[in-house]
DNA sequence: TTTCAGTATAAGTACGAACATAAGGGACGG
DNA sequence: CCGTCCCTTATGTTCGTACTTATACTGAAA
């Protein structure tokens, strides 16, 4: 008989859909510790019924978490909290190995070329906005900080509002979306990354000393501002031969 | 009044759930051709009701090709064929424990080979295992529930004393590391992913549909138990060109 | 003590219905 | 000709209900 948990309430009722704000509530209990790493969530129609929602509705929220790790559930058992939020700005740099990812203080992104660029194509599609939006467009190779060889060729694409931003800026050794949020005030919600497998083409071999058709990899990530509003996107090339992408999950 | 496509029937009624049945269709009339790259689909009123079933079914589907990336949706507009015809796009996104859990689960890997190897060289390195230690060692190729070509080439190492847990397994429709932890009762502890980029070699490129040489990416994971004792070691192959590797991280 | 069958549980699947909301198009007036 | 408003359309959200199936537990039988 378990009369403890009262604080099931949901709150603030604007426009955001039920089911996120459920799956908001969830997390929070997650992090909060009502719901602790390992332990079963109580069952569907419970959540349903304390919440004065729809076990549809329940399912949906459980999907969100479960699409972001955050649980899983088995049928005949239950649902499992697997990970609590996960914390990205941590891992943002905890996942780099041998400090591939260490844009904070160890590398340097230099500008080369800065323009105005309509995207259209492939990147429009990959950005994920409408073809012919004008952005502004960086790009210039990373070097580890002393080295005289880059070991990654930049791309970034901003918001023409945030021209100012990169103003006087040749040299960059902080990651570029904190001087983003610091200018807007907009809070980075969420970033989707992407990995996939390319060939070189010219002036990045000739940037990495390798050659033209070579094994490379890219990497992009978008930077969604609230409303899934796109702040930048930024693209990375590196060497096929030496890089590799390395992650950890751990069960604690 | 388009009264032309008559041939929207589901055929065979095994276990598989109906709106994977929906999907496959709707995948397999993407490939033919009825419905073109680019195109919207008929509304899902209109599917729910030219294959006799619910629009939640249909909307179910549609959110599996949808996650593949095959299909797209909008608000007010309709939902439209993104992936070009008989690319079969993989998306893969697992940053958790439940995430390989669920993907492993809508897939299946049919064991082609099995054999026991001595490990060596790089392969020992990658594994981190003393070179010259034995694995049972399976692989095959991997397909979506109920597709014709596998998306995905893998290769699986596992500790002699874990033979039986797969002795009469030729298709795995759940996530190995679960089998073992429920055979040796040892939990997982840690997850090691590393993902490069590689060329394809026969075998693999016959597997994707690929020639020799082409452009894949190769995804290994180490299953480490308590004392960072290794499980199992698993490789998967995916093709370059249509697949990417996704992780999102949200800071709500 | 072990094994097996039955039962309870909880997620999965599938139906139906209704309303909300974004997008686009067309009518209408300026 | 252009912008505004409204209506239609199609997906999104939310409720309700019922049944299926995998899993675990329990209790009886061997």
């Amino acid at each position: 008989m378990n009369g403890q948990d009262a604080e099931l309430v949901m709150t603030f009722e604007d426009g955001t859909p039920l089911y996120l704000q459920v799956a908001q509530l969830l997390q929070r209990l997650i992090d909060g510790g009502t719901y602790p790493v390992g332990t079963l969530l109580p069952p569907e129609s419970d959540l349903a019924q304390q919440l004065s929602v729809s076990r549809h509705t329940i399912r949906q929220a459980i999907g969100q978490l479960r699409q972001r790790g955050v649980l899983s559930a088995r049928k005949g058992v239950g649902t499992r909290v697997e990970a609590p939020e996960d914390d990205w700005r941590s891992r943002f740099s905890a996942n780099s190995r041998g400090g591939l990812f260490d844009f904070a203080r160890s590398t340097e992104l230099h500008f080369k070329h800065r323009q105005m660029t309509e995207v259209r194509g492939n990147l429009a599609a990959d950005m994920g906005v409408r073809p012919g939006r004008k952005f502004l467009h960086l790009s210039g190779p990373r070097y580890y900080s002393g080295d005289k060889n880059p070991f990654c060729v930049n791309e970034v694409f901003l918001e023409p509002r945030l021209k100012e931003v990169v103003e006087n800026i040749d040299i960059l050794r902080v990651a570029l979306f904190t001087l983003v949020e610091a200018s807007t005030g907009e809070r980075v919600k969420e970033i989707q990354q992407e990995i996939r497998a390319v060939h070189l083409d010219e002036v990045q071999a000739g940037y990495l000393g390798r050659n033209q058709g070579d094994l490379g990899m890219r990497l992009s990530r978008r930077y969604l501002g609230s409303g899934s509003r796109l702040l930048e996107y930024a693209v990375q090339y590196y060497p096929g031969d030496t890089f590799a992408y390395h992650t950890t999950l751990s069960s604690t």
